[in-house]
RNA sequence: GAGGCUGUAGCUCAGUCGGUAGAGCAACGGACUUUUAAUCCGUAGGUCUUGGGUUCGAGUCCCAACAGCCUCACCA
């Protein structure tokens, strides 16, 4: 093991005086503020007649903080280039220049380890910006050694099991989560900008409504209580907006008992948003306004690349009916019940028994989907699957609802929210006849009946894919590579 | 939950027909005051995921378990 040397050296560390987990360390700039000041770098001209081969430089002194990710020593002199969440940047040690105290820290210093530096920034003679180190501090020891220096960690369980390490040295991953944050604030910030307040829902629930999910089951002890992790944010957003919170947002984390894939992770951050006297119109709207934000706020601009392919995000985003697409996309008249459930059979699709636009929304998932490269709103759903939304008034066949896709990839649903409470219970009770077995422990939410009787607005409500959308914007094919810690079984004893 | 693929040094990977373990990086020792994937010389590092089996002999073939990835199912 390595482990062995490092633990030396940290010894070695404590005898020179310093504490090798270092203490609060003040006044330095980021790396990146370091960079920027390139410009204050001043050569002077070598006078004629000078022996001189190298011309004075007079650089800013400056303080800086981070992690040594390459070190090339060389004799009495050694070149490390550290780290921080802004950028990277070279120091230049000399023995002769930081004096034998200096020195003999630097002479401990591993990859991994954590240091600062005061120091000039000035250039080398091959022209690499560069910190002349005057003083070193020693900030914390790295017991473990760093992956290997040119791929990083690519076995994606090391890198979902030590995302720390991913974190740490794999090229583009940390700046793939600080645009993660970036998308998350200005979704905050767009919907202040057009007054929505922003509230917590409970987590745990008695009954897992707004979704057709299986959630996860746990127990409250003292009150000896079953509860279920939340499924969706919806029920409870609607009972504010019943209460007079106009314009409501939550964005949190939900759960969803089911499997793993390059796009589901059991646990995920959703938004939804309900807007008081609105209708889905206004949703799309404002699903429009977020992702553009968004987009705008990482720097980037409306083409994204994603794989091989781009994503063309310029406004407005294309609008098309369900039964437009359905059309185009299947060759069968969107209206022929008949021949969609031929196509349906053909297809190999369970159709015995089921409503005629369930088959409809099955084939529509399995032959139509896929094919939404958008970004493309889909609107106007059959009514028989949507049992949270108004149907339109012109008929009553059809859902005031749309769904966003792009890249085959469902990104919103959003609905003109049904506020009729006979209705809504009437819907509650098909949809929970139509149940499995296995989804038994699906009840009536009495309460939010309860709620919609004492007058909710019309409105609006969206709900927008957190994760999904911060994989569209940063090129990342799997949902993994966007969350922090994805879900992973025990980790196996013999690694 | 089902099927397929994968698992070798800290990391990234080779390993032929079944014949007894290799490289680069990292590490350790040495040389080197403008390097930048530094270079050069030398050293060390392995329960080949785990457990069985076949065989004179298994990293290699067979079975099972564990973990990851992909596809499907569930779902967004």
């Amino acid at each position: 093991m390595h482990e062995a040397s490092r633990r030396e050296k940290l010894r070695k560390i404590q005898e020179l005086g310093h504490d090798p987990w270092g203490s609060r360390f003040d006044g330095q700039m980021s790396i990146g503020e370091i960079r920027a000041r390139e410009g204050e770098i001043v050569v002077e001209p070598i006078p004629a007649g000078s022996d001189q081969r190298e011309p004075t430089q007079h650089g800013p002194h400056v303080r800086a903080a981070g992690r040594i990710v390459l070190q090339r020593k060389k004799g009495k002199l050694i070149f490390a280039d550290i780290r921080d969440w802004s950028g990277q940047i070279q120091l230049f040690i000399g023995r002769g220049q930081v004096g034998e105290d200096n020195w003999a820290l630097a002479e401990c210093f591993d990859l991994g380890d954590l240091v600062g530096v005061d120091g000039q920034l000035k250039r080398t003679k091959t022209g690499e910006l560069t910190i002349f180190a005057e003083k070193l501090h020693f900030l914390s020891k790295s017991l473990e050694s760093p992956p290997e220096k040119h791929h990083g960690l690519t076995d994606p369980e090391l890198r979902h099991r030590m995302r720390y390490v991913d974190l740490a040295y794999t090229e583009g991953v940390l700046p793939r989560f600080l645009d993660r944050s970036k998308i998350v604030a200005s979704i905050r910030n767009t919907l202040g900008a057009q007054g929505f307040v922003e509230v917590e829902g409970p987590t745990l629930h008695t009954i897992a409504g707004g979704a057709a999910a299986r959630p996860f089951k746990t127990h409250h002890n003292a009150l000896d209580m079953p509860l279920f992790l939340r499924i969706a944010l919806e029920l409870h957003l609607k009972r504010l907006l019943v209460g007079g919170m106009e314009r409501v947002f939550e964005l949190g984390r939900v759960f969803r008992n089911e499997g793993v894939s390059p796009r589901h992770n059991p646990e995920f951050t959703m938004l939804e948003a309900y807007q008081a006297y609105g209708d889905y119109r206004s949703m799309m709207d404002l699903t429009e306004r977020l992702i553009l934000d968004a987009i705008a706020a990482t720097g980037r601009g409306y083409q994204l690349p994603w794989n091989d392919a781009t994503i063309d995000f310029t406004p407005p985003f294309a609008r098309h009916t369900y039964d437009e697409l359905f059309t185009r996309h299947t060759g069968v008249d969107a209206a022929d019940t008949v021949a969609i459930k031929k196509l349906a059979d053909d297809i190999g699709l369970e159709t015995a028994g089921k409503d005629p636009d369930v088959i409809k929304s099955e084939v529509f998932e399995h032959k139509v989907e896929d094919q939404l490269m958008g970004p493309v709103f889909v609107l106007d759903y059959p009514a028989t699957i949507c049992p949270l939304t108004k149907r339109k008034t012109s008929n009553p066949a059809v859902a005031e609802r749309f769904e966003l896709f792009v890249q085959g990839m469902e990104i919103a649903n959003a609905y003109t929210e049904l506020n009729d409470p006979d209705l809504q219970e009437q819907l509650f009770r098909t949809q929970l006849a139509g149940q499995k077995a296995e989804d038994s422990m699906a009840k009536m939410d009495e309460d939010f009946i309860r709620a919609l009787r004492h007058g909710m607005p019309p409105a609006g409500g969206l709900g927008l894919g957190i994760d999904r959308l911060v994989m569209l914007l940063t090129n990342s094919q799997t949902i993994r590579e966007v969350i922090l810690f994805p879900l992973l079984r025990t980790e196996a004893k013999n690694r």
